[in-house]
DNA sequence: GCTAATTGGGCTACTGTTAGACCATTGATG
DNA sequence: CATCAATGGTCTAACAGTAGCCCAATTAGC
């Protein structure tokens, strides 16, 4: 942790890949997070060209290369477009062990670290802030929805409550940055089986989250998300034996 | 802060801009962080563009650019190299509120808030963690050798100490927010003037979040990073008006 | 002084990426 | 059932970036 640490952090590579694999990411992280939900389609692929700030021809061999994977089914002509099929796996089939194994102890330990910590700031940092009325029934309607939310829908609509919390700060970055820790975790947490036990519990966790926002306590705020992401990293910590 | 938002969020410009540009940022934030202390030099080319991930072309045209600006002197032959030629501008000579207003206020806010929830998830992470001996000594020796710095020092050590509680957490990612989130509010730093009673000030607050931390108590740390960076945010955003 | 190692400087052929134009398909609507 | 707007499919010329090689300059140490 000396200065040659810090200086593998800056002098990082600049480029994650070349823009071909760096847009089958992002479009990715889209469809996984459920930014754009199963049955829907992509916006059309030259404006999504424009907002992605990539040729339309190196976005077209994402899209090929994510209709070949299963994740998208392209459809031309008038109200076509290139529309989501994937559905996260039922929990349970996959094996989490199988899928820790997959992503390397660090990596895995990093990203629970980086979660813990955008999460915890975010949440401390909302309730810190004046909220408007509109505000605060966005976060008490996101938080409905999620406990309203059928087995198939429930992961995503949890990950628009999490990230719900880093939008209203209004910052975009730790908006950014909340979205890459989920996508981060996304596949372990796909591979947890839902028990009604554990949704409980969780349920109770994020009432306990959004009244904290809500009272403007930061200290119990980032307590409550402290101890909700705990609960998952604990049970993912135990498979890195 | 509908479902669109999100979209804007996750479907953003895959890259910031050419390689060239995005190199000239990265050594940037490597000189103005501090990284490379004013004297020093950049690791050799060759070297660098591996780690960069880019072609040692692309480096040498971002050097160039560097060159011309100003921040460094390139020279040939062993014991050749890139030196650093910035030292940071006089403190009170830079006008505050002109770098306030070349930023932009959406970005400004979007900066302190980000910087605020990413350093106080790192404090809150790694007073939460259970730290050997040498993570404690380095970060005392962090903190001594910043309340030793001389007034040419200041900002580097400064830089350097709140960096160190993110690298400690283990997290890679989370250092590298870090680092991004100091960056985004180094120029504004730097055109503060250094008053002594502000360094003071600072010194305290820099103890208590050292002791919280040392303390394994996630909440005082918190706060302790909250207040530490409330005073800078309050003092820039009187500039916003 | 010479030498040799290290470092920046520069060239060329090759690949990745872009911009922009044009073609092909689809389906709601008159 | 013909139209036409919206959308994906394809091509080409130009540009950006890379890999690999060799040249030029500098200086510690013999």
């Amino acid at each position: 942790m000396d200065d040659s640490a810090r200086l593998m952090t800056v002098l990082r590579p600049v480029r994650a890949g070349n823009a071909f694999e760096e847009t089958v990411e992002r479009l990715l992280q889209a469809i996984k997070l459920g930014v754009v939900a199963p049955g829907r389609k992509l916006p059309p692929e030259r404006e999504l060209a424009v907002q992605l700030g990539i040729s339309r021809v190196t976005l077209r061999e994402a899209i090929r290369a994510l209709q070949d994977a299963g994740y998208l089914d392209v459809r031309r002509g008038r109200y076509g477009g290139a529309f989501v099929t994937y559905a996260p796996p039922p929990p349970e089939s996959g094996d989490l062990r199988r899928v820790v194994a997959d992503m390397g102890t660090a990596d895995l330990t990093d990203a629970l670290t980086f979660r813990m910590a955008v999460e915890c700031g975010a949440a401390a940092v909302l309730a810190a802030a004046t909220l408007t009325d509109d505000q605060r029934s966005l976060l008490r309607d996101r938080l409905a929805a999620l406990n309203k939310a059928g087995i198939g829908d429930y992961r995503r609509l949890d990950t628009a409550f999490h990230l719900s919390i880093a939008e209203l700060t209004g910052s975009a970055l730790l908006a950014t940055a909340c979205a890459d820790a989920r996508l981060r975790v996304s596949d372990l947490l796909n591979a947890i089986p839902m028990l009604q036990v554990n949704l409980d519990h969780s349920a109770r966790q994020h009432e306990a989250i959004v009244a904290a926002i809500l009272a403007g306590d930061p200290e119990g705020a980032r307590r409550a998300v402290a101890e909700h992401l705990e609960g998952t990293a604990a049970l993912l910590r135990a498979f890195l034996s």
